[in-house]
DNA sequence: GTCGTTGCAAAGCGTTTGCAGCCTA
DNA sequence: TAGGCTGCAAACGCTTTGCAACGAC
C-alpha cells in the first residue's frame, strides 16, 4: 500500500499556540504538581519563574490548553475547578476536608451504570472521596 | 449505620427562628420539588407565594436551614450548589448534560474505602453521573 | 415593644473580557 | 513585520453583607 513518504504533510493548524515563557511556566507547573491545581496554585507555581505573570493569562492559558486536549479539567463539588495533564489512565480524586488538597486515587467502583433509573443513558461518572489525607490525619 | 426514613420529614423550628411566611414559602418549595433546586429555582419558586422575595433572603434562608440540618447542600461538580430535604437514605445523583436537571438515583457502589491511598481516611463520598435522561433521550 | 427578619443596594470574589503595547514565529 | 499574547483594569455573574424599615412573638 502507498504511503506519503515523500512530502511532508504541511498540516499546519490554523491558530498554532505561541510558545510564550508564559505557557511554558504554566505547563510546566501543572507537570510538576502530583495532583490537580487549582487556578490560584497554578498562578503562584508559575510566578517563581515569571514573577510579572497575571491571573488573567492563566485563565485564558487553561482555557486553550483545555481546547486542545493537554489539560483536563477536574471540576470537584464546592470547590473551583483544578486542571491536571490529559491522558492518565481512569481514576478519582480524593479530596481532603483540612487542607482541601485533591489527590489522586487508582481504581474505580464499577458497575455504575446500573444505578442509573431506568431510561436514562450514563455515558461518564465522577467519584470524589472525602475526608482526611495522611498528612492531615497525622496532625 | 442506620440512617432515618425517607418519609416527610418534619420540620422543628429553631428557637431562635421566627417563622415567617419568606421561609414558608421556601421550605413548602424544595419540599415540593422532587429534585434538588438551586438558590435560582427555590427565589422563582417561592415567590409564586410571596412576590416580593428577594434573592437575599433566600440565601439567608438556605444557610439557616442548612444549619438546622433540615436542608442538605449538593455540590455538583461545574453547577452552583442545589439543596434538597435532609434524612433521605443514602443516594446519588445523575446529572443530565441536556437539560441540565438533577435527579436521585437509588443505591451505591461500596466498596469506595478501598479506593483511598495508606493512610487516607475516608469519611464521605460522592458519586454523580452523566448521561442523558430518559425524557432528553427520547427527543 | 423587642429584636430577629426582610428587601434593597453595595460590596466581595472568582472569572472573563477590552484594550494598547509586546514579542514570537 | 503580522498577528497572536500579555498585563492591567474594568466588566460580569453569583453570593454575601450593611442598613433602616418591618413584623412575628
Amino acid at each position: 500500500m502507498p504511503h506519503q513518504a515523500v512530502n511532508t504533510p504541511s498540516y499546519t493548524p490554523a491558530n498554532v499556540e505561541r510558545d510564550t515563557k508564559q505557557r511554558k511556566a504554566i505547563r510546566t507547573s501543572i507537570e510538576a504538581a502530583a495532583r490537580p491545581l487549582s487556578p490560584q496554585e497554578i498562578l503562584e507555581s508559575a510566578q517563581a519563574a515569571v514573577p510579572g505573570l497575571g491571573m488573567a493569562t492563566v485563565y485564558r492559558s487553561i482555557k486553550s490548553l483545555v481546547d486542545e486536549g493537554w489539560l483536563r479539567t477536574v471540576e470537584l463539588p464546592g470547590r473551583p475547578p483544578a486542571y491536571e495533564v490529559a491522558g492518565k489512565a481512569h481514576h478519582h480524586h480524593f479530596h481532603c476536608r483540612v487542607c482541601g488538597k485533591v489527590f489522586e486515587v487508582e481504581g474505580c467502583p464499577g458497575n455504575l451504570k446500573k444505578l442509573a433509573p431506568p431510561g436514562f443513558v450514563v455515558e461518564e461518572h465522577e467519584v470524589v472521596l472525602y475526608g482526611l489525607c495522611d498528612r492531615c490525619k497525622a496532625a
